[in-house]
RNA sequence: GGACCCGUCGCCUAGCACGGAUAGGGCACCGGAUUUCUAAUCCGGCUGUCGAGGGUUCGAAUCCCUCCGGGUCCGCCA
């Protein structure tokens, strides 16, 4: 485990460029750069050194050219200002094949870091079903627990469950006293509360004395009352079931849960505002941070956590939670939706006031809107997570029926639903997650050029070549010379430190944009080079390793975006 | 009004953190490849003032400034 032969190779490149800056008398250190695909794997741009020597780069290149690099470097090129670095086909298939093969099935690992990491993802309220808008945050989150998991950080996923505030209480007194419709075929819980919640939403709009009702419900709620506290309670777990068994559909679990109510309950939250109170101001007997010099100015510096009456607000909760998070972790990391980076770079502001020396990584991201607007729950203007499960899975389906008649229904079936599920993930994932989606049908369900089944199939590919070839019998890897087995290998030493840079990054879009590259690069792999047919045995042998680590590749690199990895399709 | 984010072929998008070789993909459209390991594939064609302008630099999609367009936020909501 742990094998990175690009680093490896970067390294002793990194050895030569050094060796040719004492051979050429030069201070400033060169950049090495990876190099376009026909000029070798690195190249060092000589203009750095043109100011130095007062000569031109091309002829600084030509100089350079001479030193003697080392293995698996071929003699070095200059081309142009450019001094590039071309390996030999055979050391370079032995080094990097041979680190595939002592890693195994967990190619593309990092070795163990010591870093707990705590990251919370989704946390929708548990007020209704998951939507399309905010199915952006799972699908990110999970990834980025896989891709760091990998990377070697032990990752602990958490889910907020927001129990607390005046939607909870909303959806708890619809629940308790409007009639469900009976004509209502709604199995699932979660969806036949939210009709409810959207009627009592309405019926709030002009009904004082609800309104008031609310308001003594919530004053009730928040000011301790234990028996109402747990009766919501109850409401919220029955739609985080919900929320939870739509999440499983698409391969997203948690570690663990943190439940705001709870925050309230054990004292945490009162001991925030106590703690709070000296340094706060008052208004109107509320009480707020004023945030004036943290980059913030007017209403925006106001950072309230206790209201008129007492009772604490989402502020205060979130910086309790947030304190107990510091407790359990080096490093928590919230993924969340835009809409709250003025709230934490008030939670940050906070906690430098409250002399802590310490803050949550955030990664924000873009909505996913509709072409009509914003989704709502609460106008029921939404798209369903499990509608777009459901219309994936079933696209997937007829695809496969039309392919593979010879498959028992029930493989079939399974087959549609890994690849159901994968496309919607991918499409997500794809997009790095500051940019905003309009949420398309025919977008979301793309099966073609860069998508899910795109990389599902090369790696079906790869299985099938595989299971017809019976053991490797003897191998060759020297003979790996073809022009495409050495771009396949190329992409192969690049895994690992794709995967641990992404992870560093948080950024998970560039796993997805590699892995689509990769399956690229192996459909070319698959049309030049035929591996079963291969003559003579050891080059067939040297193939059938290569197709090998390339499924281990994919399979990796799907996994680590929360995507299955069919055996065939 | 202020703060933050985004702007790359008709549409979607990578590259920007760390400046270097003709700005990569995909969709759509047109044309081709299947006696060969699954054609959900591959090949060719078409499409670009990298939002605009200025600056820094030998060199800018990438860094800096200004402007324009879009998104998000600026609650004793969460």
């Amino acid at each position: 485990m742990g094998h990175d032969p690009w680093t490896e190779l970067r390294d002793r490149a990194e050895q030569v460029r050094r060796t040719i800056e004492s051979e050429l008398r030069v201070t400033t250190p060169g950049v090495l750069q990876e190099a376009p695909a026909d000029h070798g794997l690195f190249a060092l741009a000589a203009h750095t050194w043109a100011k130095e020597l007062k000569t031109s780069p091309a002829s600084i290149a030509t100089r350079a050219s001479r030193v003697k690099p080392v293995s698996p470097f071929a003699p070095l090129r200059a081309e142009g200002p450019y001094v590039n670095f071309t390996v030999d086909p055979a050391p370079f298939a032995e080094l990097v094949l041979s680190a595939v093969r002592s890693d195994g099935e967990t190619y593309g690992t990092s070795p163990a870091r010591k870093e707990r990491v705590l990251l919370e993802h989704t946390s929708a309220n548990p007020t209704g079903p998951l939507h399309v808008g905010r199915a952006r945050n799972p699908f990110l989150g999970d990834a980025l627990v896989r891709l760091m998991r990998a990377a070697g950080y032990k990752v602990t996923s958490e889910y907020l469950v927001n129990d607390i505030g005046r939607q909870m209480v909303l959806l708890y007194w619809a629940v308790a006293h409007l009639p469900e419709d009976p004509s209502d075929s709604e199995e699932r819980i979660e969806y036949r509360y939210v009709k409810l919640y959207q009627k009592a939403s309405a019926k709030l709009e002009g009904d004082e004395t609800l309104k008031r009702e609310i308001e003594r419900l919530t004053q009730r709620f928040e000011g301790g009352d234990v028996q109402l506290t747990k009766d919501i309670r109850k409401v919220g777990e029955a739609v985080l079931g919900g929320i939870l068994e739509t999440l499983r559909r698409v391969n997203v679990t948690y570690d663990s849960f943190f439940w705001e109510s709870d925050a309230i309950l054990d004292g945490s939250v009162q001991r925030v505002i106590e703690r709070l109170m000296p340094l706060g101001k008052e208004e109107d007997g509320a009480r707020y941070l004023d945030l004036t010099g943290f980059g913030l100015e007017g209403d925006a510096a106001k950072y309230f956590f206790v209201r008129r009456d007492g009772t604490s607000l989402y502020t205060t909760r979130d910086i309790a939670y947030h304190l107990n998070k510091m407790g359990r972790c080096d490093v928590a990391i919230d993924v969340i939706g835009e809409d709250h980076k003025l709230s934490f770079q008030r939670l940050k502001a906070a906690f430098q006031l409250m002399g802590i020396d310490w803050a949550p990584e955030t990664i924000f991201y873009a909505f996913v809107n509709l072409p009509e607007g914003r989704m709502s729950t609460r106008k029921g203007r939404v798209v369903y997570l499990d509608d777009l499960i459901d219309e994936a899975i079933d696209r997937a389906y007829a695809e496969v029926a039309k392919r593979r008649e010879d498959l028992p229904e029930a493989r079939k079936r399974e087959i549609a639903q890994t690849i159901g599920v994968a496309a919607v993930r991918y499409n997500i994932v794809r997009v790095q997650a500051e940019k905003a989606i309009t949420f398309r049908w025919e977008e979301a369900l793309s099966f073609e050029g860069n998508s899910a089944p795109f990389l599902q199939y090369a790696h079906a590919r790869a299985c099938s070549i595989l299971a017809k070839a019976d053991g490797h019998g003897p191998s060759d890897l020297r003979l790996l010379v073809h022009p495409q087995e050495q771009m396949l290998i190329r992409w192969i030493a690049k895994f690992p430190s794709t995967v641990r840079e992404a992870a560093e990054g948080r950024r998970v879009h560039a796993v997805a944009g590699y892995a689509a590259d990769f399956a690229s690069q192996f459909n070319l792999f698959y049309r030049d080079c035929p591996v079963l047919a291969a003559e003579p045995a050891s080059l067939r042998g040297a193939r059938l390793g290569l197709v090998d680590a390339s499924r281990v590749v994919l399979r990796n690199a799907l996994d680590g975006l929360g995507l299955t990895a069919p055996k065939e399709m």
